[in-house]
DNA sequence: CTGTTAGCGCGTTCAT
DNA sequence: ATGAACGCGCTAACAG
């Protein structure tokens, strides 16, 4: 279709024959200094690296991927890398897998089971030896068909794949009960509208465990992820209104913890005085941000840490702990 | 070396062969239907299009890429994603990249040389066509001896490449001139220590310039980009200690202005009653967490989709505008 | 120690 | 309208 796709003349990049045919020998052996396999003598050695420098090659792993089925290329799937717990994960997750010879190709779901889907499509067209999971919105046999290594940050994708998730119940568990004991008798919980099987959920879990065991009324709203941070603070504003009594919040995470924060202040209400906001994720550029909110943190970066280690061990056909919880840890701010 | 790259007997991944015999054609046949090349009876297109639903066949780009030397992929390297500038930057392009059928390989430097060298060699390995960087810390001729097309969002790569950026100078000049007007009389500026050719450096230029036409003393710090919040906290601290005249301060970046309020806080200093402070940057996240900061606004959306769009453009042979100054904007909070 | 042959999955001639 | 042969860059067999 396109013309531009022929290299020009002799400014293609070099190959194994270019680099061949400067150090008079074959490919193969070449290809064997490359890879140090078999015996080859330090003089043929020298010339062929020689003849590499010469016409600065570098080797082509697509090409060695078609040989061996392995391009060491893992998929990463996350709805937004701009949300604050997903920008530290990808970046975790990155850095381990370079460390390790490893490369990410990154989408962005947007939580959209369309796109998710395609994404799903076009990671196995480009070979790629994993995925790892961080926006589950479709059933997770999509996955499983794909036949390749799975692990799932916080989503069960099934039998053979890996989990890595925080102790999402402790989550709900320590924010609910931090509320409950600053005094709050109607507490608001928050939570995402995540039709999907993912541990997060265990969050209102907690909530609804902690609340029933102190006697107290649960209230919980679900505010869709997707929406912008109007749209948010309209469904709070409306939430509030509608519930004048309430007195603590758990906002399900630090994003929605802050537009409540927000909202609260635009009506002339302050935390922790007239509501106690309570949030989830800690990541740490919010903490910078928001320093004195009253948050569960998780030990993000582990998680991403591990999703890469993880990830590597079953594309190595290691067998890796198939599901991990991390614990995780209560910050005492100044909102509750 | 590894023995488990082979395809164990025929669990194998269909290839446009399997297709072919199920379907009784010549693999021509099939990828002729699959590029919609050339004339083909219905009869015979409908049979492979079955035959490659019933065997469940994809594509493999990878092998395509070998034949037309195109695998529209396309790296980028950033410091850090985490960082909002840089999450969002990266998220804008991912989605207009993903958009056009383009995939992204992303970099995370860390601001360091080496390894931004091993990822420049890590993606000409793997044949990407183009490469987005967002982080200079070594010679632009590093990248220009890749041989791919090339755009800087806020990097200077030289002749053939493409720049985009937002109007640094304006970012510098806004701040600055809005704490003046304020009745600032002893600024600070913070700015990170990069060595490199970068736009961003204007900002302090423009700093330089509004401070002297207002007849008033500059005062510049240095604060490294990789260090820990704990780090730049004690940065600013002490620069504090030094000049404890200093009535407004123009961060450099929101991250930045967001330590200097932990800072004076701390000390029981508050904005914009003792000292004013102005940001940049002005990401989505930030301003969902920070809305009373005061700062200068990128459109940091528009950069990310004119970046993909330039890349895909260069990649296709095309000459899209070379030096895109974006308007930026100040952003009325309450630190200032 | 080194070269030759074959082939990974696919698209593109050139025939038929 | 369809098939056979060749090659992309590289490596695993199998000679020598």
């Amino acid at each position: 279709m396109a013309r531009e796709g022929a290299r020009s003349k002799d400014s293609a990049k070099p190959g194994i024959k270019e680099v061949a045919a400067v150090a008079g020998v074959s490919p193969t052996t070449v290809s064997r200094v490359l890879n140090n396999r078999g015996y080859i003598s330090q003089e043929t050695r020298d010339k062929v690296h020689a003849a590499m420098k010469r016409i600065n090659y570098t080797p082509n792993d697509i090409a060695r991927a078609m040989l061996n089925g392995r391009l060491n290329l893992i998929g990463m799937i996350v709805p937004y890398v701009s949300s604050p717990f997903h920008a530290q994960a990808v970046q975790a997750v990155e850095r381990t897998l370079a460390e390790n010879g490893f490369k990410m190709l990154l989408c962005n779901s947007a939580n959209r089971p369309d796109l998710e889907r395609s994404y799903i499509d076009m990671l196995r067209r480009n070979m790629v030896d994993g995925v790892i999971v961080n926006s589950l919105n479709i059933g997770a046999e999509a996955y499983a068909e794909m036949g390749l290594s799975l692990v799932g940050i916080d989503c069960d994708l099934g039998e053979t794949s890996v989990q890595i998730a925080s102790d999402s119940y402790g989550i709900g568990e320590l924010a609910t009960r931090r509320l409950i004991d600053d005094g709050c008798s109607r507490i608001l919980c928050l939570r995402n509208n995540s039709r999907m099987r993912m541990p997060a959920n265990k969050r209102t879990d907690a909530y609804h465990d902690v609340v029933e065991q102190a006697g107290l009324p649960a209230l919980v709203r679900e505010v869709e992820f997707v929406k912008s941070d109007d749209e948010k603070s309209a469904v709070v504003a409306k939430i509030l209104d509608e519930n004048p009594d309430i007195d603590g919040i758990f906002a399900g995470d630090d994003t929605m913890a802050a537009i409540c924060l927000n909202v609260m202040k635009r009506r002339g209400l302050s935390a922790p005085d007239d509501i106690k906001v309570v949030g989830a994720d800690g990541a740490r550029r919010t903490m910078t941000f928001m320093p004195d909110l009253t948050t569960v943190r998780q030990d993000i970066d582990r998680i991403g840490e591990l999703a890469a280690q993880s990830i590597i061990a079953l594309v190595n056909g290691e067998k890796p702990e198939s599901n991990t919880k991390l614990p995780v840890e209560l910050i005492e701010g100044k909102t509750a």
